[in-house]
DNA sequence: TGACATTAGTTGCGGAATGTTACTTATTCT
DNA sequence: AGAATAAGTAACATTCCGCAACTAATGTCA
């Protein structure tokens, strides 16, 4: 399935050699972190990967696969740390990996399907240490970037969002204190429409927009420093 | 210089073709943040680069470069983003930048020069684009590791943390607030030495010494999201 | 129909964290 | 001795945050 798709699109001709483009592509369902793993040619499961093209960006191209495996172009993206240390199923030296979110809505089609991180079947060393980083490499960024919006549909409701940095920060988080925070950054604006998920009062919907507002110089906070 | 080093030490043979290794050394002098550029053979400013050579892991080869470049191991180093974009000075297909710190007592030889990180010399693109990202990748990884302290001495006053935060931050901090905070974390162990810089009164050392704390699980910043 | 469960969303309080100002302490310079 | 300089502390007001209790809107089920 990922050959069949490759082909369908006209990209740059790829050698081999050079370095593979790994993707750690995430998705959140069911209150739980997913990443899509494909099958290679012999079976096995693999992280979908491309490789390295001369004078193409490495992040252009693993936005290309992400939109070619999964139909949608991925939400947000960032290179994660590249390795050589471990040996890749293609033999490859190095190993470049992209850490990718989509929305909820994508689905795994053909050979694709979504595991959830805490339970990735048995991939290639390298791989494994590449998704396994991806968490890590999520939380590094969700401070400066839109990470937890991303995991949504561009509608969601409060409760979504909050979910969303459960999932990201690994705990849970205290209703009040987060909308409190949550508006006092301006970071998202009420649509007029509301969700039943069956039972329970309806939800308002949301979406991110955020407005300029001068960032509250405040104090350093050593929380996460020294373990 | 760069190659006489090279040549003392007996690393892993590295080949033409693969990807560059380039190390972006920071280092702060005069409360500023200075970046390590040496001259290439033909003259021209450069940073720092080697190959990656098979087998052997990106970082280690990155240490063993800020070594042989030093004399110094680097206090604190992470992988930059990985670019095939724009075009190395050695024509490389690949870019693998490393971040480096080194501490304040590190003087550069030969032809190496530290250089303030705002007014570079005349790189290649490619390399000016990864010391540019330096301080970027630098504010990302300081609420995770201890990079501030990297930048200081083993011993230091708090007045040079703190300068090493406003550095890396780019904004004044408040004395009061940043030492209450420091005294929270337990990040830091005052020793029974005295600097005296000559005028005022003589400040008292510390060192790094974070004790295991349970991280005060409280609410998420959105500070900096959204601009 | 009416009590109950469930989820969304708000309010108020007390304690903790932070910004600000002013102060004390210790040293050098003149 | 007194001014200048920098380190370090104290006190107070303000803001932030965890918590608990509350209201609101819906579905469920006897």
């Amino acid at each position: 399935m990922l050959l069949i798709l490759r082909a369908m699109s006209s990209r740059p001709v790829r050698r081999r050699g050079a370095a593979t483009i790994d993707l750690v592509l995430c998705s959140a369902h069911g209150g739980r972190l997913h990443v899509l793993v494909v099958k290679s040619a012999g079976g096995t499961p693999v992280l979908p990967f491309t490789w390295s093209a001369e004078g193409e960006s490495l992040e252009q191209a693993a936005r290309d696969l992400a939109k070619d495996l999964t139909g949608h172009a991925a939400a947000w993206l960032t290179v994660g740390t590249a390795t050589a240390a471990r040996r890749h199923p293609t033999g490859a030296a190095l190993s470049v990996p992209f850490v990718g979110i989509v929305g909820p809505a994508v689905v795994a089609s053909g050979g694709a399907a979504w595991h959830p991180i805490e339970s990735l079947p048995a991939l290639a060393p390298r791989q494994k240490a590449m998704a396994e980083d991806a968490l890590e490499t999520l939380r590094l960024h969700m401070d400066a970037a839109p990470v937890a919006f991303r995991l949504l549909a561009a509608s969601f409701t409060l409760s979504d969002l909050q979910q969303a940095y459960e999932l990201l920060l690994g705990r849970r988080l205290h209703k009040a204190s987060f909308r409190r925070a949550l508006q006092a950054a301006y970071l998202v604006e009420p649509i007029d429409e509301w969700r039943s998920e069956g039972r329970g009062r309806p939800a308002q919907l949301f979406r991110y927009a955020p407005r300029k507002h001068r960032g509250g110089h405040r104090s350093v906070r050593f929380d996460l420093i020294g373990r």
